[in-house]
DNA sequence: TTGCTCCTCACGTCACGTGAGGTGGC
DNA sequence: TTGCTCCTCACGTCACGTGAGGTGGC
């Protein structure tokens, strides 16, 4: 007893375009089991495979990464890969901080044009530093 | 006087490529000076131009939302646009701080599969639940 | 039978990177 | 004069969105 959805069926399930279905399809994540005339049927366990993909997009993976992902999920071998996201994250948590910090200067910055800001010429200055300055 | 660079001289200063360069100036954020030949010339305060386009852009603006920044730069208006993406930013350190809270959680399971690790079937349940539960 | 959704191309998005084939500066 | 860099197309990238024109299911 295979229960088989409509692509209807999963749309309204889980919310996604046909033409991400389509896209997930094309790359090799998803493949329907069938077609009823010319519409793609799916076994019932489609739902949980394109939960995988939505968490693993969340984290940060593209399709290609979760498409290795599902290649080595049964060895332990992804443990390398999901430690390699973990060290970009906390990369990007720090630059995100800053930026933050940045962007909160700007706007307790008393200058009406960002240019005389002070905190913004400090930062600009050290972009592209004058080479004739080392 | 008015020192003129030549795109060689912007690149060894900036490090950015040619092709940046043709990039920027095809969507209106740089205009040369001049050619010397077909070699384009810039205005020396051309670093800075390309500063405030870097750092914008560290900042997660566009190169379309630089280019209202640079409009709105004489008067306070900008402060609108720098707050809204403040806000932005704040939720996606929210995001990400989940995320690696995620990943951490997976690396410290000591499950072979991720399919059998609890956290991850915990927050797979969750991404398209059935609406039979309801 | 009438809509509505699905189907398959194919192009657009964003910020450039990367050849291909050719010209000018030093 | 020889390289080296620059020049101008034009296509590729990533994860889909969005028509265009057409077919099948209910």
């Amino acid at each position: 007893m295979v229960k088989s959805m409509d692509i209807a069926d999963v749309r309204s399930r889980t919310g996604l375009s046909a033409a991400a279905l389509h896209h997930y399809e094309e790359v090799g994540l998803i493949t329907p089991i069938g077609r009823t005339g010319l519409r793609r049927q799916y076994d019932a366990d489609i739902i949980e495979a394109l939960a995988v993909i939505a968490l693993c997009q969340n984290v940060g993976f593209s399709l290609q990464e979760i498409g290795e992902l599902m290649v080595r999920r049964h060895d332990s071998a992804w443990k390398t890969l999901v430690k390699a996201k973990l060290d970009q994250t906390t990369d990007r948590l720090r630059m995100l901080e800053k930026t933050r910090d940045g962007l909160q200067h700007a706007l307790d910055c008393s200058s009406r044009d960002i240019m005389r800001c002070e905190h913004f010429r400090f930062r600009l200055d050290a972009v592209y530093p004058e080479p004739s300055t080392v």
